[in-house]
Formats: C-alpha cells, sequence, structure tokens
DNA sequence: CTCAAAAACTGACATATATCAGTTTTCCAC
DNA sequence: GTGGAAAACTGATATATGTCAGTTTTTGAG
C-alpha cells in the first residue's frame, strides 16, 4: 500500500507546478526565461502585505515562505513554496492587494513577471485559465482543509501534519536514496502548526523519545512515517 | 466612518453573487430559470464530502452550510451561503470529488444545474471565465485569513469574529429598520468558531453582561458592534 | 578557530478551553 | 395548549497549551 493512500498528501499541499505545464514554450519563455534572475538572502522580504502588486515571481532555486503577521510579530505560515513554482498571482487575479507576506526561508533566486505580461499571456491562452481555475479550487481544498484541523485538532496532530507536509517539501533537496532532512527553525515549525515555540520544542522531544523522529542540531528526520500519521490522527 | 473601515466585511465574507452579475441573460436563463425548484427540510444534505458531483447548485431560498464533519460528528462549518448564490463549483472546476459536504441551515428552495450545463456556459463566456478567478482568488485570501485567526487567536477572538460575519449574513432577511437576527443553533456557531459548544454559550453569557449582545431564545441581536469588533482584536 | 548573537531548550506556572454529567428551557408536532 | 424530544445551559473538573524567565546549545561571520 502506498503513503499516499493512507495519507493522500495532495489535499494538503498543492503545487502550482501544473499551472506552468500549461504554457507554451513560447509563453514559457516570454514570461520566465527572459526575465532577470535576481537573488534574496534569508530572510529577505519578497513582498508584503497590504501592498499593491505588481508582478508575481517564479522562484529558480530555494524555498520561500508565505505568511500573515500577527500583531505580537508572532506569523502564520501560509505556504511553503519550492523551487518550481510561482507566487504571487492571487492579488493579481483578485485585482487587490497582497493579503500575505512573502520571505525567502534560504538563499533564493527568483525572478520578476511584470504583471502586464502575465495577463497578456493569461488573455491568449485558454488553457492556462482553464489550468488556473483548476489550481485555485485545489488550493480552497487544501485551505478548507487546514480550516478543519485549526478549528478541531490537538497541538501534537497538527505538529504531525507540518512535519508529513514538510518531509514532501524537503523531498526535492534529496538525493535519491538519501534520507530526507527537514531544515527549519522551530519558531518557523510553530508558525506552520499555529502552536508556540516551546511547545513545538517539547512536543518534538516527545516524538523522538517515541522514535518517529530524529534531530542533529535544527534538523529534523522522520524514522518511522506511519507513527506519525498514526500521531496526525488523520482519517481517510 | 464606515463599519466597513474598521472590519473589512469583504475579507471575512464573500459571496457569490458576483459570479452571475457576469452571466448574460440568456446564460442566466439557460443555467438557473429553467431548472426545476427543489424543496429542502431544514437539516436535509445537498450533497457529500467524498462523492463525485454531478452538477452545482443555485439557492433561491434560504440559508445552507458548508461544512467538513470530523470523526466524532463535530463539524467545521467553512461557508455559510445565503439565497441568490451558488454552491459546488469548487469541485466541478477542480475535477475533483467534494471535499466538504452540504445541508439546509433552514428550509430551502434550490435548484440543480447540470454540470455539462455549467461548463458549457463557462467555454463561451471569458467574463464568467475572469470572475471565477477572481472569486476564486477572493475565497483564497478569506480563508487564509481563517486560518490566521484559527492558528493565532483565543476562543473569545473567534466567536466574535463569527458574529460579525453572521450579522452581515443575517442582513439579508432583515426588513429596512428592523433590527438584525442572528437565528443559528449554539452547536453550529460552535462549528463555524471552532471552538466547544459549552464554551459558546459561557462566552456569550459574557458578552451579554457585556451589553454587546442580547438573546431571545436562540435569536442573538448584537447590540454594541463597535464593541465586539474591539473583543475580536481584529487589527485592520 | 573564536566569539557573540541567535536559536534551542528547560522548568515553573497560569489559565483557557474541553469534557462530562447533569438540569432547565425551548421548540414543535400533534 | 400539551407532552416529549432536542437544545440550551450550568457547575465541576481535568488538562492542554501558552507565557515567562531563565540556561544551554548552535550557528555563522570574521
Amino acid at each position: 500500500m502506498s503513503l499516499d493512500a493512507i495519507f493522500p498528501i495532495k489535499n494538503w499541499y498543492f503545487s502550482t507546478q501544473s499551472v506552468l505545464d500549461s504554457l507554451s514554450e513560447d509563453d514559457y519563455a516570454f514570461l520566465i526565461s527572459r526575465q532577470e534572475k535576481q537573488k534574496y538572502k534569508k530572510g529577505e522580504v519578497i513582498y508584503k502585505e497590504g501592498v499593491f502588486p505588481s508582478g508575481l515571481f517564479f522562484i529558480h532555486y530555494g524555498k520561500v515562505k508565505k505568511y500573515k503577521a500577527d500583531q505580537n510579530d508572532r506569523e502564520q505560515i501560509l505556504y511553503i513554496i519550492n523551487k518550481g513554482e510561482l507566487i504571487g498571482y492571487h492579488p493579481i487575479l483578485a485585482e487587490e492587494r497582497y493579503t500575505d507576506s512573502a520571505s525567502a526561508l534560504q538563499s533564493c533566486v527568483i525572478s520578476f513577471i511584470p504583471k502586464e505580461d502575465f495577463l497578456t499571456v493569461l488573455n491568449r491562452s485558454p488553457l492556462l485559465n482553464k489550468r488556473l481555475l483548476k489550481v485555485l479550487s485545489n488550493e480552497l481544498a487544501v485551505f478548507a482543509n487546514k480550516i478543519s484541523i485549526f478549528g478541531q485538532r490537538t497541538a501534537v496532530e497538527r505538529l504531525a501534519i507540518a512535519l508529513i507536509i514538510l518531509r514532501e517539501k524537503f523531498k526535492i533537496d534529496t538525493i535519491e536514496n538519501k534520507v530526507i532532512q527537514i531544515d527549519i527553525s522551530r519558531n518557523d515549525l510553530a508558525g506552520i502548526a499555529g502552536i508556540a515555540t516551546e511547545n513545538v520544542i517539547r512536543l518534538l522531544k516527545d516524538f523522538k523519545s517515541e522514535g518517529i523522529i530524529s534531530t542533529t542540531g535544527r534538523i529534523i528526520q522522520i524514522l518511522d512515517i506511519i507513527k506519525l500519521i498514526q500521531r496526525s490522527n488523520y482519517v481517510g
């Protein structure tokens, strides 16, 4: 039995890769290839909530977090974005300001795509239109799932789910047959699971003593994914 | 200063009404007017999570809740849908099964719109396409907001926000110059705010003693919306 | 390699919230 | 209007989780 049969990752984690698949070679070149690449240092802000977007961003290299900041500078992390994905198309489609912020989780290489270019391609490509409708609907389903979890589940369950998704997110950086290394700060982990940092640390200690994970420095390895899914209390 | 300036309702509550505005008269007639109307009793299920959709629904009269059911039959309510709105288009656009369930909050009159009809109109209307992209992006922003609230805020704040939104939802049933009556069970209120029913009851009692709300039977009236917004701790 | 700053971690504590087991009130079909 | 079922409510209790105030470890620049 595959892992996805017990815990369907697609319900929790949606990539925009398929948006780009729907672009013709010409459109892809027009949007992405010809754009100048820019470097972002770890922690550098890519865009900020409340600002009007002038374009979107393509992640060539690195990882990005999208988040909403609270009054007492706690942040709720909404997405972790991998290389090969787009960010910032929502507010352009909604014709609104940014409703969240984005910053580099590690050193990143990113292209800026002007809003006009994106809309030009969108206008001439019915396939991109259709694909975007599909992607947005899927993202909504993932968010609905999250709301349900955040409304109903305990901290342990939320942390377990966060770790399962992060395992997928960090798979991409892993050389085949090597173990997946989740490299994330306890603070960001707290921001993903929506719990206090100290609680993350305590719960990770529990997982460790149960043999579910191991840690070296701040890097987490998942030793027993089945047990972790059980602890997440996921019912498919 | 308008209420919307202090607490922008649109960030919390998005209606699909604007999708229908983008339909031509012919398309509207094709999709909705010619369909047979069907009655749903209070509590009756409209569709269930996990099933493949064969169409969508237009609410002529009444209110509908969309929710995800938990293992221990607690439910997380995702939307309250008013008359004049559509439900069930997400899974059709996503080409997936229903990811939530819907049932009648009161007696309802609803039309079923076959999937094929919807897709036909979608194919011939670029405006509907564009409008749907906008609506879905907006819904995502609302959900992101909710995730942030559920991840970071207390029960009081979540309940306060739920009441502010419900006030908008029940405005539609109110004759001009009459006070808005929120008619919802404590259990559903708990399902919206993601807290325990008993806790809802206790917190409502607090609001009552602070003069923020009054109740007659199960009906809630908001007496002091400014104070309620303060208690919601919303920062725009 | 060294050192300062940042992050991780620990323990004690307060409290918000869920749970359980009742009682009272409301609702609505008859 | 009446009676029974469902919902609302209450009080007691347990506990999960956040907060605070430290100490220890890790990290990364120089």
